[in-house]
DNA sequence: CTTCCTGCAAAAGTTTTGCATTAAC
DNA sequence: GTTAATGCAAAACTTTTGCAGGAAG
C-alpha cells in the first residue's frame, strides 16, 4: 500500500464487496485524507473535499463500515477521520492539549509487541475479547510551548 | 488516597486554591464517581447525583480545572467523567465497542515503565512536550460476545 | 433502467450560556 | 453581607434523517 492509486483500487473493491459505489464525493474524501497524512476534522474535510456536510457524514460512515477510514476521537467535541490502518501503517497520535493539533507517530516495534502481548493478556483476564489498542500521547506541541 | 473522606478534603482544598467553593452539587458528583469506580456518562451522573444538566456540566468543568476529575473520551458521542488520577491510581480503560461499556484496568508496572520511557522519547523527537499517555483497550465485553 | 447516492432543509442529541435567585463563605 | 453557584430556559454546535431529484453500474 505505497501508492495512492493502489488505495483507490483497494477501497473501490471493499466498497463493492459491501454493495456500495465509489462515487465522486467518496473519492474526494479519500484524496483529502491521502494528502493530509493525519486525522482531519469534519470542517477540514469539507474544505478540502468540497461537498455538503450531510454527504460528508454519510460517506464517512459508509467508508468506515467498508474498512477504508477510521473515526478518531480526541478531546475536542467533534470527530476526526483518518485512513484505515490497513491502508497505511499501525501508528499512534500526538495530541496537543492546547491547540488540538493531531499528528501521526510510530513507536518502536519492540514496544509495540510488548503492548500487544500484555494488552491481550489483561483483556482476556477481564473477560474482554480485545480487538485493538489505542495509545495516544497527550502533550504540548512546539508552537504552543 | 485510600479513604473517601480524604478525597473530599483534598478536593475542597484544590477548589479553594482556585477560588472555588465545594458546594452540595459538586460533592454529589464526586460521591457518584467515588462509588462508580469507572467513567460515568453525563446521563448516569445526572441520575446518581440528582442535579440539573447545566449545573452538572458547569461543575464538571470546574472540577476538571481544579484537578479533581478528568473528562474521558470514548467512541460514543457524549463525554464521560472519572476521578482524576491523583485521587485514584494510574489506570487504563477497557472499552466494549459493541455496547459502549467502559471499565478501569491496570497493566503491569514493567510495561507501564516501558511505555512511559518510550513515549517520552518519541514525543521529544517530535517537538512535543509530553504530559501523559492514554492507552485504551478496545474489544468486546463478556455480555456482548 | 434500476438502485443507490446526493443535496437541501429540518430534526435530534450533546453541551454552553444569560439571567434572576439562592447558597457558600 | 459579598461573591460565587444554582436552576430554568433558550441558544449553539455537531451529527443524523427525510425526501425529491440525479448519478452510478
Amino acid at each position: 500500500m505505497t501508492d495512492r492509486s493502489d488505495a483507490h483500487v483497494v477501497i473501490a473493491r471493499r466498497l463493492a464487496s459491501v454493495g456500495q459505489r465509489y462515487t465522486h464525493g467518496r473519492r474526494s474524501l479519500i484524496d483529502a485524507l491521502l494528502v493530509a497524512n493525519k486525522p482531519l476534522a469534519i470542517g477540514e474535510l469539507l474544505a478540502s473535499a468540497a461537498l455538503p456536510q450531510s454527504s460528508a457524514y454519510r460517506n464517512l460512515a459508509v467508508l468506515e463500515q467498508a474498512g477504508a477510514v477510521r473515526r478518531v476521537v480526541t478531546d475536542e467535541d467533534f470527530a476526526r477521520y483518518e485512513l484505515a490502518e490497513s491502508l497505511t501503517e499501525h501508528h499512534h497520535h500526538l495530541i496537543c492539549s492546547t491547540c488540538g493539533r493531531v499528528e501521526d507517530v510510530t513507536i518502536p516495534a519492540s514496544l509495540e509487541a510488548d503492548v500487544d502481548r500484555t494488552v491481550a493478556r489483561v483483556a482476556r483476564r477481564s473477560g474482554f475479547a480485545t480487538a485493538a489498542h489505542r495509545l495516544d500521547l497527550i502533550g504540548t506541541c512546539r508552537d504552543c510551548a
